[in-house]
RNA sequence: GCCGGCGUGGCCCAAUUGGCAGAGGCACCAGGUUUAGGACCUGGGUGUUGUGGGUUCGAGUCCCACCGCCGGCACCA
């Protein structure tokens, strides 16, 4: 028998080293072991994955990563970074004894697939399926430590019966102002029936019609059907929410043109949810960056409405600086504003409508590009500026947009630079109400005054305040913004013209897809149109079969034609006969389908319970998996892992849902996810030769930093994994070449967590040297024994050992894996040194080394676990603690400095007085040499850390 | 334009949070082992910490200005 085989490329490789062969071997027979012993089910305290002894005496840690939609074109290497970081801190916690809860699922409803249907004409369901599998075999070869029980899919009809559960939930909900909190609908319609609350006309709720009672629940329920503008996509065949809408106007999936037009549409009141939605912010561990886009997105400004009498009634404005009102010389309207058409005049009523269709035609990316000079028309009539009693024109231009405020503003030509240049364009007046700073005068070189004629620009900022006084009011004189808003506040309220209010610029959200690869709305409509909630006993509404999935073939610039979405199609099931509750009839289904984030608004909570037939979630079992750490805690995930792009669509929604669920009573937790932590992307270079090209990338050679394909230059770019770029790296490519645990190891040592940085398959091998390292210490690689001894470890590596336990528990604490595998490299390079010197590695230092390498390399670290002879999984031991005597050493080396700049080091016992290090210090000859016999001027002395004389 | 984030050896990245610029990996160089080879062993750090100022005894770290890259928002009243 020969103890030498020969390897593919050249020479021989030891028969048990650690090789990729050997590595796929292990973690195979591992995964194995891990599916068959259930290593990874969490115990539920209730319900039917109850286990109330596993639960018992233990932390409970969830860990959750955000929902994959399961994509055809499989996973490349950039995307198991943050499951392997969520899989290290989890292992991580749950050797520190904690009851882990960490799954995966698939959010499997989507656009993707029902193109692939439409253009194959094959069932979405079928390529999703298989979507799906390939997805579970690539993930399970990385070893990841879920509860396969949990792993729920979003078209499973289990699964999306409780996402329309949960629809009829905030359906049948509206929201109470004077507690910011969700109620049932009943509420609403019992303070109608008692006459606490008037109808829109005043008349008795019992004389009302069915019509006429839903018009009046409608107008508050939390999902409603309003007429109102969308974001229609005749390239996608359906509408968008405004989070699906790109600055530039066009769809983010497909980037196809986006027109805004009315639809008969539903929606959900989350804008309502828009002050507890910003302030529970502060009550999250986000990072901030994240907050902030929220908080922006969110746009909460505070100001005033002000009324300006006209002759067609009152027109409200919104303004956040009510005390430039004296100034406001003009009025504009957007010109989509309802009271147009009553206030233009005959002369003006050709400009009017040419503007207003010529404003309707220009898309928003045309409206918005602000390089563009001003347009407007006048209407021809007055409004009453309420302080100075005086008629100011009023204009409409589309540079005033009906989805912010109100539609129509008070214009301030001094004080707001688009107002001003309005003004200019026009020749309209322009009366200053605070004096600029003289600064601000000789910046523009001209002299100061408050004669507008002369100024280049408006004037933003503070100053003393001019012409802003009437009979009852005066802000005139030296005063700050804030005092001079709440000076004309009071006033505004006090004569009925206005009042302090705030303002949002989150809108309600968009909540139908004319598609129909997602949710069934459970909504039916009778022969009138009035709509129905279905019973929960009619749960879940199931998709129909569909023959043809195309839906009607529209032409991506076709802004007019009303979409038919594919449901409508399938007469058979759109119409129906019901029986709720006054007898069989006959109803007409909700042909609309839900949006994708609708089953990825609440499937964390599904994770809790996945099997629960009664409930979406068993309110213990949410209770302690993610109810309130401690009072005033919001409750929710435990930590979030994630990339940054669903910072204002799934994270918002998926917040909106939780807290309607909680202020009915169904969740403990006013938070869906606690902690956020945001994981950067692997991007990587790509090449492109002369003609502009990309060419594969792995085929690329460098030599002296020029790069070549086929001997011909190429030029090396870096973006995204995908392939267009020609640069995919897949995880099956890394398994077959190096195995899982060294890929693992190679996405957790590259960087931190959080940072963006480049694949680099060239430097994986590092990784792998060191296990074959590692396990060339336990293991002798001829004959595949253990080579472990008995021996005490020698006092510098157990030192080492204590440091490095200390040093690494703390990094993986703080989900810093790249430092922690520095820690265990440095570690094995000192025991690689012991066994260098002919020792063998000591039984009391591998051990431990283990434990810390477990999270990072389950596999490899089960199989020496193993080795050394134990019988059960290395998953719950408990993570190895640092002796603290251990890690503090009788000397230490300070640096001795001269003017900052270090010119020798004594070695001085820990705790060396400042006395103690000064005169060791001005006696160290290279010390006495520098120094020359000068006489320091002063001396910084720290305490086992640096001398610094200064001269 | 506004708001964030990031710039450290050739490359990916550390640096006890104001105290010796270098932990770890790749690449590279030298030597060892080897018939040879290297995924082995030993040794080697190659630098104006993006630029310019400031604070300080001392700055990669704090402050100001600028440059570059990435991201978000953008006529938001």
């Amino acid at each position: 028998m020969t103890s030498w085989r020969t390897s593919d490329s050249a020479g021989l490789i030891p028969p048990h080293r650690y090789t990729a062969a050997l590595a796929a071997s292990i973690e195979q027979r591992w995964q194995n072991y891990w599916q068959e012993n259930h290593t990874f089910d969490a115990p539920n305290p209730a319900g039917p994955l109850a286990d109330p002894t596993g639960v018992a005496n233990r932390s409970k840690l969830f860990v959750l990563d955000m929902f994959p939609y399961p994509s055809g074109a499989g996973l490349h290497v950039g995307h198991p970074l943050g499951y392997i970081g969520t899989d290290v801190y989890a292992r991580f916690k749950r050797m520190q004894g904690y009851n882990v809860l960490h799954a995966l699922g698939y959010d499997s409803f989507g656009l993707p697939a029902e193109q692939h249907a439409i253009s194959t004409g094959i069932h979405p369901r079928v390529n999703t399926d298989s979507n799906i599998s390939n997805m579970r075999r690539q993930l399970r070869r990385l070893g990841l430590g879920h509860d396969e029980r949990r792993s729920v899919c979003t078209t499973d009809e289990e699964f999306y019966k409780w996402t329309q559960w949960i629809f009829l939930q905030i359906y049948n909900a509206w929201f109470d102002p004077s507690t910011s909190r969700a109620r049932p609908i009943n509420d609403l319609v019992a303070q109608f029936v008692s006459g606490e609350r008037k109808t829109s006309e005043g008349k008795a709720w019992s004389t009302l019609t069915p019509a006429q009672k839903s018009l009046e629940t409608d107008a508050f329920r939390l999902a409603y059907l309003s007429d109102a503008p969308v974001n229609w996509c005749p390239g996608l065949g359906t509408i968008l929410a405004n989070e699906e809408v790109t600055a530039e106007g066009r769809s983010d999936i497909g980037n196809y043109p986006v027109f805004r037009r009315n639809m008969r549409q539903w929606t959900m009141r989350i804008s309502l949810f828009s002050d507890r939605l910003l302030g529970d912010l502060d009550r999250l561990d986000w990072p901030e960056p994240i907050k902030l886009m929220q908080r922006n997105w969110i746009g909460r400004s505070e100001g005033a409405r002000v009324s300006f009498s006209s002759s067609a009634g009152a027109i409200d404005v919104f303004t956040t600086r009510p005390d430039t009102l004296f100034g406001a010389t003009f009025i504009v309207l957007s010109p989509e504003h309802p009271l147009v058409i009553a206030l233009t005049t005959e002369k003006h009523h050709k400009n009017v409508e040419a503007y207003i269709s010529q404003a309707g035609a220009s898309s928003d990316a045309d409206r918005q590009n602000d390089s563009r000079a001003k347009t407007g028309v006048f209407t021809g009539s007055y409004a009453i500026n309420p302080v100075t009693n005086q008629p100011i024109p009023i204009w409409i231009a589309d540079y005033v947009l009906m989805g912010y405020g109100t539609g129509a503003i008070m214009a301030v030509p001094s004080g707001d630079q688009r107002d001003f240049e309005f003004a200019r364009q026009f020749d309209l007046q322009i009366l200053a109400t605070q004096m600029p700073s003289a600064d601000w005068f000789n910046q523009h070189d001209i002299t100061p005054s408050d004669d507008c004629t002369t100024w280049p620009s408006a004037y933003v900022g503070e100053g003393d305040y001019v012409n802003s006084a009437n009979d009852t009011l005066s802000l005139n004189g030296q005063r700050s913004i804030s005092d001079a808003k709440n000076l004309i506040n009071a006033w505004l309220t006090e004569k009925n013209a206005g009042e302090a209010t705030v303002s949002y610029r989150l809108r309600d959200w968009l909540f139908s897809r004319q598609r129909y690869w997602g949710e069934p709305f459970p909504i039916v409509y009778d022969q009138d149109g009035l709509a129905y909630d279905l019973p929960e006993s009619m749960l879940p509404v199931l998709l129909p079969e569909l023959a043809d999935f195309s839906p009607q073939l529209l032409d991506p610039m076709d802004s007019d034609s009303d979409p038919v979405p594919p449901l409508a199609r399938v007469a058979d099931w759109v119409t129906t006969t019901l029986d709720l509750g006054d007898g069989p009839r006959q109803y007409r289904r909700e042909v609309n389908v839900m949006p994708q984030w609708a089953g990825s608004c609440w499937y964390e909570l599904r994770y809790l319970d996945p099997t629960n037939t009664r409930q979406f979630v068993d309110p213990e079992v949410e209770k302690y998996w993610m109810g309130p750490a401690s009072d005033g805690h919001t409750g929710g995930v435990d930590l979030y892992v994630g990339g940054v792009e669903h910072a204002v669509l799934h994270l918002l929604y998926a917040r909106f849902w939780h807290k309607v669920l909680y202020d009915l009573g169904h969740v403990s937790s006013e938070e869906p996810f606690h902690r956020l932590f945001n994981q950067g992307y692997i991007q990587a270079y790509a090449y492109r030769d002369d003609r502009g090209q990309t060419v594969p990338a792995e085929k690329v050679k460098e030599t002296n930093g020029t790069f070549t394909f086929d001997n011909e230059k190429v030029t090396r770019e870096y973006g995204k994994m995908g392939k267009s770029l020609k640069n995919i790296v897949t995880p099956d490519e890394m398994y077959d070449e190096y195995g899982t645990d060294t890929f693992r190891l190679y996405e957790m040592a590259m960087g931190p967590l959080e940072a963006s940085r480049p694949w680099n398959t060239r430097d994986v091998v590092g990784m792998q040297r060191f296990l074959q390292r590692l396990w060339r210490n336990v293991v002798d690689e001829e004959t595949g024994l253990l080579t472990v001894s008995q021996d005490a470890i020698p006092e510098t590596l157990l030192r080492q050992l204590h440091k490095c336990i200390a040093g690494v528990a703390a990094d993986m604490e703080a989900l810093r894996f790249n430092t922690a595998i520095s820690k265990l490299i440095e570690l094995n390079n000192g025991l690689t040194q012991h066994v260098n010197s002919g020792l063998s590695t000591p039984l009391d230092l591998i051990k431990p080394m283990v434990q810390m390498l477990s999270p990072l390399c389950p596999h490899l670290a089960e199989e020496i676990w193993a080795l050394l002879g134990h019988e059960t999984t290395i998953t719950f031991e408990p993570f190895p603690i640092a002796d603290p005597n251990l890690l503090i050493s009788d000397t230490v080396e300070v640096p001795i400095q001269i003017n900052g700049k270090v010119r020798s080091r004594i070695l001085i016992h820990i705790g060396a007085s400042q006395d103690e290090l000064l005169t060791a210090a001005t006696s160290d000859p290279k010390i006495i040499a520098a120094l020359g016999g000068l006489v320091p001027a002063k001396s910084i002395v720290i305490v086992d850390r640096l001398v610094n004389f200064v001269v």
